[in-house]
DNA sequence: TGCGATCGAATCGCGCGCAATATAGTCGCG
DNA sequence: CGCGACTATATTGCGCGCGATTCGATCGCA
């Protein structure tokens, strides 16, 4: 059967690796968790205004390319994000089936507010800049991997 | 040491390690889907099955933690795969606060029927089993380090 | 024996995350 | 102009995932 030189371990490698990213990423979240209770946001929530920080006036349908995320899943955020008074959500006065994300100045405050959380995640991982750098370059390829298969 | 890149980029790289684990998780969940919704599993649910199947007649909170999950995620969980006729959960005779969990034959069979999906996935991977391997060590080792840090 | 502390599981409320679907707006073409 | 195809966002239904809380069972200890 495994002529490829393969073990019964190896038949669950695949289990272990998604498991390990799958629990890597909550541990991740249970870290983020505290740092982020304290602005008000959720980890998702985070992802956002660290996109919109960057540059905002982005479609739900450009911010959801850069997060690999649905509009499902981006218009009810957006609308807690909107409620808290961090973004406004406006229609495309050009193409009225477009609404784009505006950060309010209150949003656009929060950026200082956030500016102590990547240190901060970067000592709990307990890895050098170059290891994390290694490790993200890898994930990344992976992911890109994941996508063309599927 | 070399010059290996400006202050500005290593002050988002947890964002960006965080985020390639957080996208990678999705990437993997995208691809599981199809493999999984064959069998009427979800992947948490998968989860739970490869540690029963392993060995069962664990309390909830023994499969809690090995999966690093806490009751209030797997009661619901447990429930619907006994509501699918797969596990039975039963009391402690002995500690009544205890529930065990015990595979139905049902249960048992679908083993057979997941067999194939961990080559699926390690195709889709496009890696190799010694590139998996090390990866999955690195995110077992970082996530140790984040349950220490929280 | 009694009774408070503790424990294991269950419940509740909320926020993702997505597939499927709906709705509204735009475009292409006769 | 009118109509069908297409596009962007929104809605719905379901299953996690967790913190906070509850509930019944067990333990500790006088």
């Amino acid at each position: 059967m495994q002529d490829d030189g393969s073990t019964a371990e190896d038949q669950t490698l695949d289990q272990m690796v998604c498991f390990a990213i799958y629990s890597a990423g909550h541990a991740m979240n249970r870290v983020y968790k505290p740092l982020l209770d304290a602005l008000g946001l959720t980890y998702p929530q985070y992802l956002v205004m660290l996109v919109l920080w960057e540059r905002d006036d982005l479609t739900v349908g450009q911010l959801g390319e850069r997060l690999f995320l649905e509009s499902s899943t981006l218009t009810p955020l957006l609308k807690r994000l909107e409620a808290a008074g961090l973004l406004r959500r406006v229609r495309d006065s050009l193409d009225e089936r477009q609404v784009r994300l505006l950060l309010t100045d209150a949003g656009r405050r929060r950026r200082g507010d956030a500016a102590a959380i990547p240190a901060c995640v970067i000592k709990a991982t307990g890895r050098s800049l170059v290891e994390l750098r290694r490790l993200q370059a890898e994930l990344e390829s992976l992911r890109r991997s994941l996508h063309e298969a599927a």
